[in-house]
DNA sequence: CGTGACTCGGAACAGCACTCCGTATTGCAA
DNA sequence: TTGCAATACGGAGTGCTGTTCCGAGTCACG
């Protein structure tokens, strides 16, 4: 249940077979998150890690957590390359459009993601709530600058389109035909339009 | 694994508890679809209609034909409701927002289904095959008539379209603060704009 | 080196999809 | 009406999943 954004990290004083673990765990995961998706069993992970299903457990109780954590550096990048000061960017629609392009390029690279983020399955709403919580607050600025300088309507709201462009991005996998980067632009598209 | 689009329906040299079944498996599914979503668990779905498991299984061999089963009446009017002939409509882009926005509020109000059609679950591709078999040919159709008209970029193929929107539809139930329709919308507007 | 607290491992439980085979039902013909 | 062959049914069985529990093991500190 707790959405345990950071489980506990005062990082000092915790016993060594802990933090070793832990990091072995993160590595073992990103590994059979790229082999086998986010959603691979817990089991594959356990094993590539050689250690027990319930250690897993113990440090990432819900799967999401385990997910967040190995993709925390480059959700904290994505955030990061969003431009900080918009007032200094006198094209702040194209830095939108770049942005979400970002944003759905990293969804589409790690198989699943896109899925797992938008799944009503148990364990995954703190998955959702993550994405929400770091990223949101930084498209919702990209927007607002848009917005203040007349390129696009002002009534799309940041958590609308971000679900949007996330949803886009499911089925790269599963369909090779689909071209998700077409219709995010697409999307994009018609956000610039309605401001006319 | 067989696509199995009408698994064998000559109708007449039947049992007659084959058919009754058949119904019976059909009413119970619509109804269990309604109530828990199209990915409502098989023994569920078993006791609604009071029959074994293994009576679905030789019925519907895959979830995906017991699903398009269920649905095929709503879907054939789907494709039925775009206007057959286009040069008859002045207004074809108009036409085709119209379908988009029907066929996004028919996926929308199954609960799960248009997470389903995208999945990579097995048992699920023959789902997104039927779909894409009965209403491709119709949105191919709506969005050649608006190229035709010179109302939308001619470089968006049909089935990126139609899974776009079927992705957007993706997540209403598990977030309701998701605003499906409006981003459908923008996709669309999206479509209009690069024309100009 | 001993002790106490914390952690680990894997067996155990529960829920799911899907299959198999003995039993029951059906339709036809005598 | 009744017997029989073909066919369908039911539910137990198999195998895979997530999640929990507790005895055995490991670590830090005195």
């Amino acid at each position: 249940m707790a959405t345990a954004g950071t489980p506990a990290e005062p990082a000092g004083h915790k016993r060594s077979d802990v933090r070793r673990n832990e990091q072995t765990l993160l590595d073992a995961a990103a590994a059979v998150f790229v082999r086998s998706g986010v959603d691979a069993p817990v089991r594959e992970i356990a094993a590539e890690a050689g250690l027990g299903v319930a250690t897993i457990y113990r440090h990432f109780p819900t799967r999401a957590d385990l997910v967040v954590a190995v993709f925390r550096h480059q959700v904290d990048a994505l955030a990061a390359a969003a431009p900080m000061e918009a007032p200094a960017d006198d094209k702040p629609y194209e830095a939108l459009r770049r942005w979400v392009h970002h944003f759905a390029d990293f969804l589409v690279t790690k198989h699943g993601l896109a899925e797992a983020m938008h799944s009503d399955q148990a364990g995954f709403e703190s998955l959702h709530n993550e994405f929400v919580e770091r990223l949101l607050p930084v498209l919702d600025r990209l927007l607002k600058a848009s917005a203040a300088a007349g390129a696009i309507c002002a009534d799309v709201r940041a958590y609308d389109l971000m679900l949007a462009v996330g949803n886009l991005c499911i089925g790269v996998d599963t369909f090779p035909d689909y071209r998700s980067r077409r219709m995010v632009d697409l999307l994009l598209t018609g956000l610039a339009t309605t401001a006319g």
